[in-house]
DNA sequence: CCACGGATTGGCT
DNA sequence: GCCAATCCGTGGA
């Protein structure tokens, strides 16, 4: 009798509170895209924090720009950047209006559409055992197994697109904590948040 | 297994 | 013009 925990969206409420709180209990919920009756799906497993009010690594911190302007809106929206002329990398905005603030999407544990993040990453179906734990564990990873681009910038999360499911909440002895990835500013911030052994975890 | 550096676009100074 | 919230291939242990 598993399951028995709705599979509901995460609700506008949720990604309204303070960052390092959304940040956290973001781990384990399932990010969802929907291409027609097709459905790729990803739990979540490891997250970073961007605070534009006290964080010189996050775009926000130089104030309103045409690509960060989603990250202003209040949480509950999608914000997608591109970087290092390649990569796509996805956020969920939280927080209140004008705060800024957005957690990074840096792996998820493929849970659904398998078949499709194949072969978006790899042209191909069949993956060695090396392949499949490569398949999404990196931000730009995540992106390019997802198909998610440009044109998912602004998408709402409560809407039908793309969104998250509600999941039981972790423990927080099942939660790892450490500095940020591949930044050179505000690097002792301790805004990295991953679930413990999770074999799709970037790093440890 | 690990360390290093190149690729390549677009955003901002 | 500088450089990035990354990834991957290469080369050596």
């Amino acid at each position: 009798m598993k399951n028995l925990q709705p599979l509901k969206k995460l609700p506008k409420s949720f990604y309204t509170r303070d960052i390092l709180t959304v940040a956290k209990e973001l781990l384990g919920k399932v990010l969802v895209k929907k291409e027609g009756r097709a459905m790729l799906a990803g739990k979540i497993v490891e997250v970073e924090a961007y605070d534009g009010s006290i964080d010189e690594a996050a775009h926000t911190f130089i104030g309103r720009t045409k690509r960060n302007e989603i990250m202003f809106n209040e949480g509950g929206y999608f914000y997608v950047y591109f970087t290092y002329g390649a990569h796509f990398c996805c956020n969920v905005v939280t927080g209140k209006k004008d705060h800024g603030t957005a957690v990074l999407i840096r792996a998820v544990e493929p849970l659904a559409g398998i078949k499709r993040m194949s072969l978006n990453r790899f042209n191909k179906i069949l993956l060695s055992e090396k392949e499949k734990l490569n398949l999404t564990n990196g931000p730009g990873k995540v992106c390019e197994a997802f198909g998610i681009t440009k044109g998912h910038y602004g998408i709402d999360l409560t809407g039908e697109r793309i969104f998250i499911l509600d999941r039981p909440k972790l423990k927080s002895s099942q939660i790892e904590i450490s500095k940020r990835i591949g930044i050179k500013k505000s690097v002792e911030l301790p805004w990295r948040f991953y679930i413990k052994d999770n074999p799709y975890v970037s790093k440890k």
